[in-house]
DNA sequence: AATAAAGTCTATAAAAATTATAGGGTTTAC
DNA sequence: GTAAACCCTATAATTTTTATAGACTTTATT
């Protein structure tokens, strides 16, 4: 399961792609569209910012705006970081590979493939959807 | 990710679908094997004993076995047994569903729709793979 | 019958990760 | 100069995961 934390980003940045025409946005306006701690949401847009989506404005009539294109904005990015590894095991993992203490040969382990197939499949459509695709299944 | 938990529950299976011709299989053999803490292990055996998977035998020459068929094991059976959803939301679990509080109208959610494309992705493989699959890529 | 081996079961402890809050700092419009 | 709004770091609270403890039951063997 994603994290709380990717969950309101990815709708953080729904609603601010649903807003572009808007300058920008308060913290306070997502944080009550979806019910969300305002300082909570803070720290995720904050992280955000950071990783090069969002731009602020500091001050009055300041907040947040997207400095991306929708459709630039790969939804495996997001996940990956605010909540680490898609993958389903860290061997198999292609950003944040670890391998398996108890494994002793990965190649030649049949979770291990089993679960790379799952992680190709996910990353197929999470490399492959932006979050234009989000914006147009509302 | 999965939990440690059905990671070692599938090790296990795995080496007790490996060591089918004995008639049972002690758990510190299994825990050795994979450098598992044996009463870690033991909780997982008997989780995985009550839903069907393996049988016991008691006392002195008593140990595990597997008592369905490699191939009656569906991967996506046991991850749920230990681990609980294998989707990536519960607004789109099958067998866990909840609704996400910050979520009005689910049926107008993008990340919902994107996301349920991710879940039928992954259970296309984790429902037809079986243990039987897992031990022939070893 | 005694003993030791092996699983049973439930509770609890320890550690890690996630979620949430706090509060002072800085910038900016007016 | 004041209030609005984001910045930043630290810490607290909660939940989940991982691990351990220990007393109990069953069984093979001698």
């Amino acid at each position: 399961m994603l994290s709380k934390k990717t969950k309101y980003a990815l709708h953080a940045l729904t609603y601010l792609g649903k807003h572009r025409e808007n300058k920008t946005v308060l913290i306070h306006d997502i944080a009550e569209e979806y019910g969300i701690s305002h300082k909570f949401l803070e720290n995720i847009l904050l992280e955000l910012r950071k990783a090069g989506y969002l731009g602020s404005k500091k001050g009055k009539g300041g907040g947040y705006y997207l400095i991306k294109e929708p459709k630039d904005i790969a939804l495996s990015k997001v996940i990956r970081l605010l909540d680490g590894p898609i993958a389903l095991l860290p061997c198999v993992s292609l950003n944040y590979y670890e391998p398996c203490a108890e494994c002793k040969d990965e190649s030649h382990c049949g979770i291990n493939k089993v679960m790379a197939q799952v992680r190709d499949e996910t990353l197929k459509i999470l490399e492959n959807k932006s979050l234009q695709d989000v914006l147009d299944g509302e």
